[in-house]
DNA sequence: ATACTTATCAAGAACTTGTCAAGATTTCAC
DNA sequence: GTGAAATCTTGACAAGTTCTTGATAAGTAT
Protein backbone atom coordinates (compact mmCIF):
# COMPACT_ATOMS: atom_id res chain seq x y z
CA UNK A 1 0.00 0.00 0.00
CA UNK A 2 1.25 3.47 -0.88
CA UNK A 3 1.52 5.82 1.98
CA UNK A 4 -1.13 8.51 1.83
CA UNK A 5 -1.55 11.63 2.60
CA UNK A 6 -3.12 12.35 5.97
CA UNK A 7 -5.95 15.55 6.33
CA UNK A 8 -6.95 16.30 9.64
CA UNK A 9 -10.66 17.72 9.37
CA UNK A 10 -11.54 19.61 11.89
CA UNK A 11 -15.31 19.94 11.84
CA UNK A 12 -18.29 19.84 14.86
CA UNK A 13 -21.27 18.59 12.64
CA UNK A 14 -20.90 14.57 11.98
CA UNK A 15 -22.84 14.73 9.33
CA UNK A 16 -19.81 17.11 7.57
CA UNK A 17 -17.36 15.67 8.51
CA UNK A 18 -18.27 12.25 7.59
CA UNK A 19 -19.33 13.42 4.07
CA UNK A 20 -15.89 14.63 4.06
CA UNK A 21 -14.32 11.96 5.19
CA UNK A 22 -16.16 9.82 2.92
CA UNK A 23 -15.00 12.17 -0.12
CA UNK A 24 -11.96 12.09 1.25
CA UNK A 25 -11.06 8.81 1.48
CA UNK A 26 -12.37 8.18 -1.68
CA UNK A 27 -9.42 10.54 -3.59
CA UNK A 28 -7.16 8.72 -1.47
CA UNK A 29 -6.22 10.47 1.10
CA UNK A 30 -6.04 9.39 4.76
CA UNK A 31 -8.37 11.45 7.65
CA UNK A 32 -8.29 11.95 11.01
CA UNK A 33 -11.07 14.02 12.32
CA UNK A 34 -11.56 16.51 15.65
CA UNK A 35 -14.85 18.00 16.90
CA UNK A 36 -13.15 20.77 18.34
CA UNK A 37 -9.94 23.10 18.78
CA UNK A 38 -8.49 21.32 21.62
CA UNK A 39 -8.26 17.70 20.06
CA UNK A 40 -7.76 19.44 17.07
CA UNK A 41 -4.41 20.85 18.15
CA UNK A 42 -3.82 18.08 19.69
CA UNK A 43 -3.90 15.86 16.65
CA UNK A 44 -2.06 18.16 14.61
CA UNK A 45 0.75 17.92 16.84
CA UNK A 46 0.78 13.84 16.97
CA UNK A 47 0.29 13.08 13.70
CA UNK A 48 1.70 15.95 11.91
CA UNK A 49 -0.79 16.22 9.28
CA UNK A 50 -0.30 17.02 5.27
CA UNK A 51 -3.38 19.35 5.12
CA UNK A 52 -5.57 21.20 7.67
CA UNK A 53 -9.57 21.86 6.63
CA UNK A 54 -11.19 23.74 9.20
CA UNK A 55 -14.26 24.88 10.12
CA UNK A 56 -14.64 28.32 12.08
CA UNK A 57 -17.16 27.51 14.19
CA UNK A 58 -16.03 25.03 16.88
CA UNK A 59 -17.82 24.65 20.43
CA UNK A 60 -14.97 25.68 22.31
CA UNK A 61 -13.34 28.71 20.41
CA UNK A 62 -12.66 30.82 16.89
CA UNK A 63 -10.64 28.29 14.66
CA UNK A 64 -8.40 31.19 14.09
CA UNK A 65 -6.59 30.47 17.46
CA UNK A 66 -5.91 27.06 15.72
CA UNK A 67 -4.24 28.85 13.02
CA UNK A 68 -2.44 30.95 14.60
CA UNK A 69 -1.06 28.00 17.29
CA UNK A 70 -0.53 25.77 13.94
CA UNK A 71 1.82 28.57 11.87
CA UNK A 72 3.74 29.15 14.72
CA UNK A 73 5.21 26.26 13.58
CA UNK A 74 5.05 25.04 10.60
CA UNK A 75 3.84 25.87 6.77
CA UNK A 76 0.92 22.91 7.05
CA UNK A 77 -1.56 24.67 4.29
CA UNK A 78 -4.79 25.07 6.19
CA UNK A 79 -8.36 25.38 4.07
CA UNK A 80 -11.05 27.22 6.47
CA UNK A 81 -14.47 25.76 5.44
CA UNK A 82 -16.93 28.29 6.38
CA UNK A 83 -20.63 29.53 6.57
CA UNK A 84 -19.41 32.80 7.81
CA UNK A 85 -19.82 34.87 4.44
CA UNK A 86 -18.91 37.85 6.02
CA UNK A 87 -16.26 39.80 3.89
CA UNK A 88 -13.66 40.70 7.09
CA UNK A 89 -14.28 37.08 8.37
CA UNK A 90 -12.62 35.75 5.29
CA UNK A 91 -9.72 38.27 5.46
CA UNK A 92 -9.08 37.52 9.02
CA UNK A 93 -9.08 33.91 8.36
CA UNK A 94 -6.79 34.64 5.63
CA UNK A 95 -4.24 37.33 7.10
CA UNK A 96 -3.99 35.01 10.48
CA UNK A 97 -2.49 32.21 8.02
CA UNK A 98 -5.10 30.48 6.49
CA UNK A 99 -4.26 29.33 2.54
CA UNK A 100 -7.58 29.39 1.17
CA UNK A 101 -10.99 29.93 2.15
CA UNK A 102 -14.32 28.30 1.17
CA UNK A 103 -17.79 29.02 1.57
CA UNK A 104 -20.76 26.42 2.89
CA UNK A 105 -22.22 24.73 1.16
CA UNK A 106 -19.32 23.72 -0.79
CA UNK A 107 -18.50 21.48 -3.93
CA UNK A 108 -16.97 18.17 -2.68
CA UNK A 109 -15.19 18.12 -5.94
CA UNK A 110 -14.13 21.63 -6.12
CA UNK A 111 -12.66 21.09 -2.00
CA UNK A 112 -10.94 18.26 -3.90
CA UNK A 113 -9.23 20.74 -6.32
CA UNK A 114 -8.29 23.18 -3.46
CA UNK A 115 -6.66 20.20 -1.71
CA UNK A 116 -4.44 19.14 -4.90
CA UNK A 117 -3.18 22.56 -5.52
CA UNK A 118 -2.39 23.27 -2.02
CA UNK A 119 -0.50 20.15 -1.91
CA UNK A 120 0.79 20.87 -5.53
CA UNK A 121 2.34 24.01 -3.94
CA UNK A 122 3.75 22.27 -1.14
CA UNK A 123 6.13 20.06 -3.32
CA UNK A 124 5.97 22.21 -6.21
CA UNK A 125 8.69 24.54 -4.30
CA UNK A 126 11.18 22.14 -5.60
CA UNK A 127 10.34 21.01 -9.15
CA UNK A 128 12.20 17.81 -9.75
CA UNK A 129 11.27 18.05 -13.92
CA UNK A 130 13.04 14.72 -15.57
CA UNK A 131 13.74 17.16 -18.39
CA UNK A 132 13.54 20.98 -19.34
CA UNK A 133 12.16 22.12 -22.76
CA UNK A 134 13.23 24.75 -24.12
CA UNK A 135 11.87 26.09 -27.48
CA UNK A 136 13.56 23.61 -30.11
CA UNK A 137 15.75 22.33 -26.78
CA UNK A 138 15.12 19.49 -24.40
CA UNK A 139 17.25 18.49 -21.73
CA UNK A 140 16.97 14.96 -20.08
CA UNK A 141 18.38 15.62 -16.66
CA UNK A 142 19.25 12.05 -15.55
CA UNK A 143 20.58 10.76 -18.48
CA UNK A 144 22.44 14.26 -19.41
CA UNK A 145 21.41 14.10 -23.45
CA UNK A 146 20.31 17.16 -24.69
CA UNK A 147 18.55 17.60 -28.11
CA UNK A 148 17.77 20.03 -30.56
CA UNK A 149 15.01 19.05 -32.62
CA UNK A 150 15.68 15.11 -32.51
CA UNK A 151 19.16 15.50 -32.60
CA UNK A 152 21.05 14.58 -30.10
CA UNK A 153 24.00 17.17 -28.95
CA UNK A 154 27.07 16.10 -28.12
CA UNK A 155 27.91 18.37 -24.88
CA UNK A 156 30.99 17.88 -22.30
CA UNK A 157 30.32 17.70 -18.89
CA UNK A 158 30.65 21.58 -18.34
CA UNK A 159 29.02 22.44 -21.26
CA UNK A 160 26.26 20.23 -20.12
CA UNK A 161 26.09 21.89 -16.84
CA UNK A 162 26.17 25.72 -18.09
CA UNK A 163 23.50 24.89 -20.24
CA UNK A 164 21.37 23.00 -17.38
CA UNK A 165 21.67 26.12 -15.47
CA UNK A 166 20.38 28.40 -17.99
CA UNK A 167 17.87 25.84 -18.71
CA UNK A 168 16.81 26.05 -14.80
CA UNK A 169 16.74 30.23 -14.92
CA UNK A 170 14.86 31.24 -18.19
CA UNK A 171 14.85 34.52 -19.18
CA UNK A 172 16.44 36.26 -16.39
CA UNK A 173 19.16 37.67 -16.34
CA UNK A 174 21.97 35.77 -14.26
CA UNK A 175 25.54 37.52 -13.51
CA UNK A 176 28.94 36.27 -14.66
CA UNK A 177 30.10 35.56 -10.96
CA UNK A 178 26.42 33.89 -10.19
CA UNK A 179 26.85 31.45 -13.09
CA UNK A 180 30.34 30.77 -12.18
CA UNK A 181 29.35 30.29 -8.39
CA UNK A 182 26.65 27.94 -9.29
CA UNK A 183 28.38 25.89 -12.42
CA UNK A 184 32.04 25.61 -11.49
CA UNK A 185 31.26 25.96 -7.65
CA UNK A 186 32.24 28.88 -5.01
CA UNK A 187 36.05 30.28 -5.44
CA UNK A 188 36.28 30.71 -9.69
CA UNK A 189 33.86 33.82 -8.78
CA UNK A 190 36.21 35.60 -10.99
CA UNK A 191 37.16 33.08 -13.43
CA UNK A 192 35.38 35.36 -16.49
CA UNK A 193 37.52 33.59 -18.97
CA UNK A 194 36.25 29.74 -18.41
CA UNK A 195 32.03 31.75 -18.94
CA UNK A 196 33.18 33.35 -22.13
CA UNK A 197 35.01 30.16 -23.69
CA UNK A 198 31.86 27.74 -23.23
CA UNK A 199 28.96 29.80 -23.78
CA UNK A 200 31.04 30.42 -26.59
CA UNK A 201 31.00 26.63 -27.33
CA UNK A 202 27.63 26.33 -26.25
CA UNK A 203 26.46 28.76 -28.39
CA UNK A 204 28.24 26.80 -31.84
CA UNK A 205 26.43 23.89 -30.79
CA UNK A 206 22.71 24.83 -29.54
CA UNK A 207 22.62 28.42 -31.83
CA UNK A 208 21.14 28.23 -35.24
CA UNK A 209 23.37 31.26 -35.80
CA UNK A 210 25.94 31.72 -33.14
CA UNK A 211 26.96 34.66 -34.06
CA UNK A 212 23.55 36.03 -33.86
CA UNK A 213 22.22 34.18 -30.78
CA UNK A 214 18.66 33.74 -29.85
CA UNK A 215 18.99 31.57 -26.64
CA UNK A 216 21.93 32.37 -24.69
CA UNK A 217 21.63 36.66 -25.19
CA UNK A 218 24.58 38.84 -23.43
CA UNK A 219 23.57 41.27 -20.98
CA UNK A 220 26.45 43.77 -21.70
CA UNK A 221 28.32 44.58 -18.34
CA UNK A 222 26.28 42.02 -16.15
CA UNK A 223 25.78 38.72 -17.33
CA UNK A 224 23.78 36.65 -19.57
CA UNK A 225 20.05 35.91 -20.10
CA UNK A 226 18.81 32.45 -20.77
CA UNK A 227 15.39 33.14 -23.47
CA UNK A 228 13.06 30.81 -23.83
CA UNK A 229 9.76 30.64 -24.90
CA UNK A 230 7.55 27.66 -24.61
CA UNK A 231 4.40 28.71 -26.31
CA UNK A 232 1.75 26.73 -26.96
CA UNK A 233 -0.68 29.71 -27.07
CA UNK A 234 -0.52 30.44 -30.70
CA UNK A 235 -1.62 26.74 -31.55
CA UNK A 236 -4.58 24.74 -30.22
CA UNK B 1 9.84 55.33 -3.62
CA UNK B 2 10.43 52.51 -2.61
CA UNK B 3 11.03 48.82 -4.58
CA UNK B 4 7.80 47.27 -5.14
CA UNK B 5 6.32 44.04 -5.43
CA UNK B 6 5.00 43.87 -9.14
CA UNK B 7 1.29 42.12 -10.19
CA UNK B 8 0.79 41.47 -13.43
CA UNK B 9 -3.27 41.77 -13.93
CA UNK B 10 -4.90 39.97 -17.23
CA UNK B 11 -7.96 41.53 -17.92
CA UNK B 12 -9.78 42.42 -20.96
CA UNK B 13 -12.00 44.48 -19.41
CA UNK B 14 -10.66 48.17 -19.37
CA UNK B 15 -13.01 48.98 -16.01
CA UNK B 16 -12.03 45.99 -13.92
CA UNK B 17 -8.71 46.49 -15.05
CA UNK B 18 -8.66 49.74 -13.83
CA UNK B 19 -10.31 49.14 -10.54
CA UNK B 20 -7.73 46.30 -9.62
CA UNK B 21 -4.25 48.92 -10.58
CA UNK B 22 -5.94 51.68 -7.97
CA UNK B 23 -6.64 49.30 -5.05
CA UNK B 24 -3.56 47.03 -5.27
CA UNK B 25 -1.70 50.68 -6.22
CA UNK B 26 -3.30 51.83 -2.70
CA UNK B 27 -1.84 48.56 -1.30
CA UNK B 28 1.47 49.14 -2.47
CA UNK B 29 1.73 47.06 -5.19
CA UNK B 30 3.00 48.08 -8.92
CA UNK B 31 1.12 46.71 -11.96
CA UNK B 32 1.44 46.07 -15.64
CA UNK B 33 -1.74 45.55 -17.33
CA UNK B 34 -1.91 42.71 -20.52
CA UNK B 35 -5.68 42.69 -22.33
CA UNK B 36 -4.69 39.06 -24.25
CA UNK B 37 -3.24 36.15 -23.55
CA UNK B 38 0.07 37.18 -25.93
CA UNK B 39 0.49 40.53 -24.63
CA UNK B 40 0.41 38.78 -21.21
CA UNK B 41 2.98 35.77 -21.89
CA UNK B 42 5.33 38.27 -23.04
CA UNK B 43 5.17 40.91 -20.43
CA UNK B 44 5.16 37.43 -17.90
CA UNK B 45 8.51 36.94 -19.60
CA UNK B 46 10.03 40.47 -19.50
CA UNK B 47 8.86 41.86 -16.48
CA UNK B 48 8.86 38.33 -13.93
CA UNK B 49 6.09 39.43 -11.85
CA UNK B 50 5.68 38.69 -8.45
CA UNK B 51 1.87 37.13 -8.53
CA UNK B 52 -0.37 37.19 -11.75
CA UNK B 53 -4.51 37.85 -11.38
CA UNK B 54 -5.97 35.89 -14.43
CA UNK B 55 -9.13 36.67 -15.68
CA UNK B 56 -10.23 33.75 -17.87
CA UNK B 57 -12.41 34.83 -20.31
CA UNK B 58 -10.11 36.65 -22.92
CA UNK B 59 -10.32 37.42 -26.29
CA UNK B 60 -7.73 35.57 -28.01
CA UNK B 61 -8.06 32.43 -25.85
CA UNK B 62 -8.41 30.27 -22.79
CA UNK B 63 -6.95 31.64 -19.74
CA UNK B 64 -5.51 28.07 -18.49
CA UNK B 65 -3.21 28.04 -21.81
CA UNK B 66 -1.38 31.06 -19.66
CA UNK B 67 -1.21 28.83 -16.76
CA UNK B 68 0.34 26.09 -18.42
CA UNK B 69 2.89 28.33 -20.26
CA UNK B 70 3.63 30.05 -16.88
CA UNK B 71 3.82 26.85 -14.45
CA UNK B 72 6.08 25.27 -17.28
CA UNK B 73 8.91 28.06 -16.15
CA UNK B 74 8.07 29.28 -12.71
CA UNK B 75 5.98 29.00 -9.78
CA UNK B 76 4.77 32.35 -9.76
CA UNK B 77 1.37 32.23 -7.71
CA UNK B 78 -1.81 32.68 -10.30
CA UNK B 79 -4.89 33.90 -8.95
CA UNK B 80 -7.92 33.60 -11.08
CA UNK B 81 -10.44 35.92 -10.87
CA UNK B 82 -13.75 34.51 -13.00
CA UNK B 83 -17.43 34.85 -13.47
CA UNK B 84 -17.58 31.26 -14.85
CA UNK B 85 -18.99 29.77 -11.23
CA UNK B 86 -19.32 26.58 -12.92
CA UNK B 87 -17.77 23.89 -10.87
CA UNK B 88 -15.60 21.80 -13.52
CA UNK B 89 -14.09 25.24 -14.35
CA UNK B 90 -13.08 25.69 -11.11
CA UNK B 91 -11.60 22.28 -10.97
CA UNK B 92 -10.16 22.86 -14.52
CA UNK B 93 -8.05 25.82 -13.30
CA UNK B 94 -6.93 24.70 -10.55
CA UNK B 95 -5.82 21.70 -11.63
CA UNK B 96 -3.77 22.75 -14.46
CA UNK B 97 -1.73 25.01 -11.96
CA UNK B 98 -3.80 28.28 -10.85
CA UNK B 99 -3.06 28.83 -6.67
CA UNK B 100 -6.76 30.50 -6.45
CA UNK B 101 -10.11 30.75 -8.03
CA UNK B 102 -12.23 34.38 -7.01
CA UNK B 103 -15.36 34.39 -8.48
CA UNK B 104 -16.51 37.71 -10.10
CA UNK B 105 -18.24 39.60 -8.57
CA UNK B 106 -15.39 39.76 -6.32
CA UNK B 107 -14.54 42.26 -2.71
CA UNK B 108 -11.24 43.68 -3.08
CA UNK B 109 -10.38 43.25 0.69
CA UNK B 110 -11.06 39.71 0.14
CA UNK B 111 -8.78 39.98 -3.23
CA UNK B 112 -6.42 41.88 -1.03
CA UNK B 113 -6.20 39.32 1.92
CA UNK B 114 -5.76 36.54 -1.00
CA UNK B 115 -3.09 37.75 -2.35
CA UNK B 116 -1.49 38.75 0.90
CA UNK B 117 -2.09 34.89 1.55
CA UNK B 118 0.11 33.79 -1.66
CA UNK B 119 2.37 36.00 -1.21
CA UNK B 120 3.26 35.16 2.71
CA UNK B 121 3.33 31.17 1.18
CA UNK B 122 6.32 32.12 -1.31
CA UNK B 123 8.32 34.17 1.40
CA UNK B 124 11.96 32.57 1.88
CA UNK B 125 11.15 30.21 -0.35
CA UNK B 126 11.52 32.44 -3.56
CA UNK B 127 12.79 35.45 -2.72
CA UNK B 128 10.62 38.48 -4.31
CA UNK B 129 11.84 40.56 -6.97
CA UNK B 130 12.07 44.34 -6.46
CA UNK B 131 10.29 46.48 -9.15
CA UNK B 132 10.59 49.49 -9.38
CA UNK B 133 7.51 50.94 -11.80
CA UNK B 134 6.49 54.38 -13.69
CA UNK B 135 3.96 54.60 -16.27
CA UNK B 136 4.94 51.62 -18.71
CA UNK B 137 7.93 51.57 -17.26
CA UNK B 138 9.51 48.60 -15.21
CA UNK B 139 12.85 48.63 -14.04
CA UNK B 140 14.16 44.91 -11.90
CA UNK B 141 17.14 46.12 -10.10
CA UNK B 142 18.73 42.99 -9.61
CA UNK B 143 18.75 41.84 -13.18
CA UNK B 144 19.29 44.65 -14.22
CA UNK B 145 15.86 44.66 -16.80
CA UNK B 146 14.04 47.50 -17.59
CA UNK B 147 10.77 47.59 -19.90
CA UNK B 148 8.65 49.34 -21.35
CA UNK B 149 5.53 48.01 -22.12
CA UNK B 150 6.79 44.29 -23.50
CA UNK B 151 9.70 45.17 -24.70
CA UNK B 152 13.47 44.80 -23.17
CA UNK B 153 14.72 47.84 -23.32
CA UNK B 154 18.59 47.75 -24.38
CA UNK B 155 20.74 50.09 -21.56
CA UNK B 156 24.14 50.40 -21.11
CA UNK B 157 25.13 50.08 -17.61
CA UNK B 158 25.63 53.97 -17.02
CA UNK B 159 21.90 54.70 -18.19
CA UNK B 160 20.71 52.22 -16.42
CA UNK B 161 22.53 53.50 -13.20
CA UNK B 162 20.64 57.13 -14.50
CA UNK B 163 17.55 55.75 -15.16
CA UNK B 164 17.25 54.04 -11.71
CA UNK B 165 18.26 57.10 -10.17
CA UNK B 166 15.47 58.77 -11.43
CA UNK B 167 13.07 56.03 -10.70
CA UNK B 168 14.40 55.75 -7.20
CA UNK B 169 13.56 59.75 -6.91
CA UNK B 170 10.30 60.91 -9.06
CA UNK B 171 8.60 63.49 -9.12
CA UNK B 172 11.35 65.71 -7.99
CA UNK B 173 13.84 68.12 -9.24
CA UNK B 174 17.18 67.09 -8.53
CA UNK B 175 20.30 68.86 -9.27
CA UNK B 176 22.49 68.27 -11.86
CA UNK B 177 25.46 68.23 -9.44
CA UNK B 178 23.83 65.88 -7.30
CA UNK B 179 22.70 63.56 -10.27
CA UNK B 180 26.09 62.99 -10.88
CA UNK B 181 27.38 62.31 -7.34
CA UNK B 182 25.25 59.94 -6.95
CA UNK B 183 25.29 58.28 -10.53
CA UNK B 184 28.97 58.41 -11.37
CA UNK B 185 30.70 59.15 -7.66
CA UNK B 186 32.14 61.72 -5.60
CA UNK B 187 34.41 64.03 -8.04
CA UNK B 188 31.58 64.33 -11.02
CA UNK B 189 30.01 66.94 -9.80
CA UNK B 190 30.83 69.17 -12.22
CA UNK B 191 31.13 66.78 -15.36
CA UNK B 192 28.20 68.42 -16.84
CA UNK B 193 28.68 67.00 -20.11
CA UNK B 194 28.07 63.44 -19.16
CA UNK B 195 24.76 64.10 -17.51
CA UNK B 196 23.25 65.55 -20.83
CA UNK B 197 25.16 63.09 -22.96
CA UNK B 198 23.29 60.23 -21.00
CA UNK B 199 20.13 62.14 -20.48
CA UNK B 200 20.10 62.69 -24.40
CA UNK B 201 20.61 58.91 -24.90
CA UNK B 202 18.44 57.68 -22.40
CA UNK B 203 15.49 59.53 -24.01
CA UNK B 204 15.68 58.33 -27.11
CA UNK B 205 15.41 54.90 -25.36
CA UNK B 206 12.32 55.64 -23.21
CA UNK B 207 10.12 58.36 -24.38
CA UNK B 208 7.78 57.59 -26.83
CA UNK B 209 9.15 61.44 -28.22
CA UNK B 210 12.33 62.27 -27.26
CA UNK B 211 12.26 65.99 -28.71
CA UNK B 212 9.36 66.29 -26.16
CA UNK B 213 10.02 64.23 -23.09
CA UNK B 214 7.67 63.07 -21.17
CA UNK B 215 9.44 61.47 -18.31
CA UNK B 216 12.84 62.95 -18.39
CA UNK B 217 11.80 66.89 -17.77
CA UNK B 218 14.55 69.17 -17.36
CA UNK B 219 14.18 71.99 -15.00
CA UNK B 220 16.20 74.69 -16.46
CA UNK B 221 19.11 76.31 -14.20
CA UNK B 222 18.76 73.35 -11.81
CA UNK B 223 18.85 69.95 -12.88
CA UNK B 224 15.63 67.41 -13.57
CA UNK B 225 12.69 66.16 -12.84
CA UNK B 226 11.51 62.39 -13.67
CA UNK B 227 7.72 62.73 -14.20
CA UNK B 228 5.81 59.21 -13.41
CA UNK B 229 1.90 59.21 -13.02
CA UNK B 230 1.37 56.23 -10.17
CA UNK B 231 3.98 57.38 -7.28
CA UNK B 232 0.88 59.28 -5.69
CA UNK B 233 0.37 56.97 -3.42
CA UNK B 234 3.91 55.61 -1.43
CA UNK B 235 6.15 57.85 0.28
CA UNK B 236 9.25 56.36 1.49
C1' DA C 1 20.03 90.57 -30.23
C1' DT C 2 23.08 88.61 -26.79
C1' DA C 3 24.61 85.69 -23.35
C1' DC C 4 23.69 81.62 -21.35
C1' DT C 5 21.95 77.00 -20.78
C1' DT C 6 20.72 72.74 -22.84
C1' DA C 7 20.53 69.23 -26.74
C1' DT C 8 22.53 66.63 -30.46
C1' DC C 9 25.84 64.27 -33.03
C1' DA C 10 30.03 62.02 -34.08
C1' DA C 11 34.78 60.16 -33.55
C1' DG C 12 38.29 58.06 -31.05
C1' DA C 13 39.72 55.92 -26.52
C1' DA C 14 38.88 52.54 -23.17
C1' DC C 15 36.78 48.68 -21.91
C1' DT C 16 34.03 44.33 -22.38
C1' DT C 17 33.04 40.36 -24.82
C1' DG C 18 33.94 36.83 -28.52
C1' DT C 19 36.99 33.69 -31.02
C1' DC C 20 40.42 30.47 -31.78
C1' DA C 21 44.11 27.50 -30.89
C1' DA C 22 47.83 25.38 -28.31
C1' DG C 23 49.33 23.27 -24.11
C1' DA C 24 47.89 20.89 -19.73
C1' DT C 25 45.09 17.80 -17.55
C1' DT C 26 41.79 14.34 -17.01
C1' DT C 27 39.25 10.26 -18.53
C1' DC C 28 38.76 5.89 -20.36
C1' DA C 29 39.83 1.59 -22.76
C1' DC C 30 42.91 -1.91 -23.18
C1' DG D 1 50.09 1.15 -16.11
C1' DT D 2 50.06 3.15 -20.84
C1' DG D 3 48.47 5.66 -24.59
C1' DA D 4 44.85 7.86 -27.09
C1' DA D 5 40.99 10.75 -26.94
C1' DA D 6 38.37 14.05 -24.94
C1' DT D 7 38.04 17.95 -22.04
C1' DC D 8 39.64 21.82 -19.54
C1' DT D 9 42.72 25.79 -18.94
C1' DT D 10 45.25 29.53 -20.59
C1' DG D 11 46.83 33.14 -23.61
C1' DA D 12 46.68 36.18 -27.55
C1' DC D 13 44.11 38.75 -30.52
C1' DA D 14 39.72 40.33 -32.90
C1' DA D 15 35.29 42.27 -32.68
C1' DG D 16 31.92 44.82 -30.60
C1' DT D 17 30.05 48.23 -26.98
C1' DT D 18 30.24 51.83 -24.14
C1' DC D 19 32.39 55.96 -22.40
C1' DT D 20 34.59 60.27 -23.05
C1' DT D 21 35.32 64.32 -25.37
C1' DG D 22 34.83 68.09 -28.61
C1' DA D 23 32.26 70.69 -31.89
C1' DT D 24 27.98 72.65 -33.14
C1' DA D 25 23.01 73.47 -33.08
C1' DA D 26 18.88 74.62 -30.66
C1' DG D 27 16.40 76.70 -27.10
C1' DT D 28 15.53 80.47 -23.22
C1' DA D 29 15.71 84.50 -20.57
C1' DT D 30 16.87 89.32 -20.20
Amino acid sequence: MKTKDLILIVEDDPGISKMLQFTLTQDGYGCVIAENLKSAYRLFQVNNPDIILLDLGLPDGDGKTLIKNVRSQAMTPIIVISARHAEQEIVAALDTGADDYVLKPFSGIELSARIRSAQRRLLGIIPSQQHIVCGELVLQIETLIVSKNETILKLTPTEFNLLKYFMLHPNQVVTHSRILKEVWGVGYQHEMHYLRTFVNSLRKKIENDPSRPQYIITQMGVGYRFYCQNDSISKE
